[in-house]
DNA sequence: GCCGTTTTCGGCCCGACTGTTTTCAGTCG
């Protein structure tokens, strides 16, 4: 088995253990397991395994090194089959359903024998949910809504539409006159690649009157919680959003608790506690004493020298860590050591390569693409339409592609534009590996991005032995959307990422982050590693038109996320130096055929 | 189930809000 198929099966097992109502720890234990287990990579869990140290890593006891190792070995875990055996599938769709956690599942269960949707639906129906001990007629309501809803309610939201939203919140929300400190905190300030639900957070002098916009934004649909320091709305598209109102002494605190993520603030905590201070979003106080954080943060004012983020790490010994990195996957350690990177930033981008033009299937013309990236400042451009094999998309025959090169020869010669055009193209990986177009002619070209566009049901080893193929081809500058997943839409198609990686460092070859917010592909967990063993990144918008280059912003987030340096990104290289290596390239290339 | 300058047992991050209660449990983040 995979480390993500057994992650997926410590999740299953933390989620089977609280239905049954067991001790919570136990199930927070699986649950870390499980993103401890996602943060190594395959090679190294098998070296771990093979040599027994997987014991060695935080979080991986004797019990869950035993069922790491069984499912790894043998992709079977008797404890699991048994497990499941014992709880009803129904129960676990019940947990989706806003309001319902363990305890109120199992008293629904063990009272009405409720072990499903439906049946919970027809026990709200006929009143028999508000006639229990501990529920009544509005728990009985809002399951009935949360049931109905639960498709909207539940689903996840591409980090670009949701930061479309939020930004104007954010302005409307700085310009109350009550209002001192406002930003949006959650998966959207760590630049997720999906967000669950928006999150703001605000400093004021007065709470009602802020709570009064909030609530009456257009678009609000339902006021699901309001009181006296938070307010939760429902906008029509199902999308929730939630405000938190401190006193402006606090805000550093509560800005830090609820940007996360949950594991990092857990571990943050367990620091403080190990320096006998407690944290919370009320402030860092002394962990000694009657009273809660609160009301010790609110009695002896000890937080007012703490003033921005950067000084709530400094306080625990800490190197500021950025939003992107604080998902508990090591930040903490690494700013103790001091040896957090410095994160690529969207003024670094002097470029991109992979754009389309009406040549293909863009909406823009050369000439209006090369326009908006002068607009932004870019050195440089390159041009990628489709080859021919991608029918569908007006791939470009070898005719085509020739005339589009004399035009971008032309349009560089007519010093029309401060942005230098590079001619290249997203040539399709046909299924057996091959490219779509001949050495011949790839070789007139700056650069090659090298892309998978069809046949994407093809088994795991077939398919990682067709990009490799293609990685390994001489004029191959780089591979474009590794994987194909479309966020919350398509899964990618079945590769081995590490053996991609392998042959691209090998080669020499780029792999790209596609900063497409539908993609954002490579995936930003697998960069780090992989940029650190030589892996060199481009970051591209994949844009079809001139707006599409603003998504590079999605991108630089992606790269944040994984930890990139500017160094690490071909995008961010001076023109003269992008100039240089693509010349290095293509004598080696040379070289090689 | 994990973990240890409180180390092999007894803790485990902390608080707000809702709906149900009549002092609090459950859920959520």
């Amino acid at each position: 088995m995979t480390k993500n198929e057994i992650a997926d099966v410590l999740t299953e097992i933390g989620t089977l253990l609280e239905l049954k109502g067991e001790n919570p720890f136990k199930v927070r234990a699986y649950q870390t397991g499980a993103r401890a287990l996602e943060a190594i990579e395959e090679v190294e869990l098998g070296r771990l395994i093979a040599e027994e140290k997987l014991g060695t890593i935080k979080g991986f006891g004797e019990a869950l090194v035993q069922k790491i190792t069984e499912l790894h070995t043998t992709g079977r875990l008797e404890f699991f089959e048994k497990l499941k055996a014992t709880v009803e599938p129904g129960l676990v769709e019940l947990l989706q359903i806003p309001g319902l956690g363990p305890k109120k599942i199992r008293a629904l269960h063990d009272k009405l024998g409720v072990a499903d949707i439906a049946a919970l639906t027809a026990a709200c129906n006929d009143g028999r949910v508000a006639a229990l001990d501990g529920f009544g007629e509005k728990t009985q309501e809002k399951l009935l809504a949360g049931i109905k809803n639960r498709e909207a309610y539940g689903r996840r939201h591409l980090w670009w539409d949701a930061a479309e939203i939020a930004e104007p919140i954010v302005t409307g929300l700085r310009a109350l006159k009550q209002v001192r400190r406002a930003e949006s905190a959650g998966s959207l300030r760590r630049g997720m690649e999906t967000v669950g639900d928006l999150d703001f957070l605000v400093s004021a002098s007065e709470v009602a009157p802020v709570v009064e916009w909030f609530v009456a934004m257009p678009g609000v649909k339902e006021v699901t919680a309001q009181g006296e320091t938070k307010a939760s709305v429902r906008f029509e598209s199902g999308l929730q959003a939630d405000l938190r109102i401190v006193p402006d002494e606090q805000f550093v605190f509560a800005l830090h608790h609820f940007t996360g993520s949950k594991d990092h603030n857990v571990q943050m905590r367990q620091r403080a506690l190990a320096r006998g201070l407690s944290l919370s979003e009320w402030g860092l106080v002394p962990a000694e004493g009657e009273g809660t954080a609160k009301e010790k943060a609110e009695a002896r004012g000890q937080t007012t020298d703490v003033r921005s983020e950067k000084d709530l790490f400094k306080a625990l010994g800490l190197h500021f860590i950025p939003p992107e990195l604080r998902e508990g996957l090591g930040e903490i350690e690494a700013a103790e050591r001091g040896e957090l990177p410095r994160l690529v930033e969207v003024g670094d981008l002097r470029g991109a390569f992979h754009n389309h033009t009406t040549a293909s299937d863009g909406r823009n013309t050369l000439v209006e693409m090369t326009a908006a990236a002068d607009a932004l400042g870019w050195e440089y451009l390159g041009i990628a339409d489709h080859s021919k094999a991608s029918y569908q998309a007006n791939g470009l025959s070898e005719e085509r592609l020739l005339k589009q090169i004399e035009e971008i020869h032309a349009l560089n010669d007519s010093k029309r534009f401060k942005t230098h055009v590079f001619t290249g193209t997203e040539c399709d990986i046909l299924a057996d590996g091959r490219l779509d177009f001949d050495g011949a002619l790839l070789s007139q070209l700056d650069y090659t991005v090298v892309s998978v566009h069809n046949a994407f049901a093809q088994d795991e080893a077939t398919m990682t032995a067709r990009i490799i193929r293609a990685i390994e081809h001489p004029c191959t500058t780089m591979l474009g959307h590794a994987t194909g997943r479309l966020l919350l839409r398509r899964e990618g198609y079945r590769v081995d990422l590490a053996q991609v990686i392998d042959a691209a460092i090998a080669h020499g070859v780029i792999i790209e982050l596609n900063a497409s917010p539908w993609r954002l592909d490579l995936d930003w967990r697998l960069w780090r590693k992989a940029a650190d063993r030589g892996l060199l990144c481009a970051i591209n918008p994949d844009a079809h038109d001139t707006d599409g280059l603003r998504h590079m912003r999605a991108g630089v987030n992606a790269a944040r996320k994984g930890g990139l340096r500017r160094e690490q990104i071909l995008t961010t290289w001076p023109l003269a130096q992008v100039r240089d290596w693509l010349r290095a390239q293509a004598k080696r290339r040379g070289a090689k055929k």
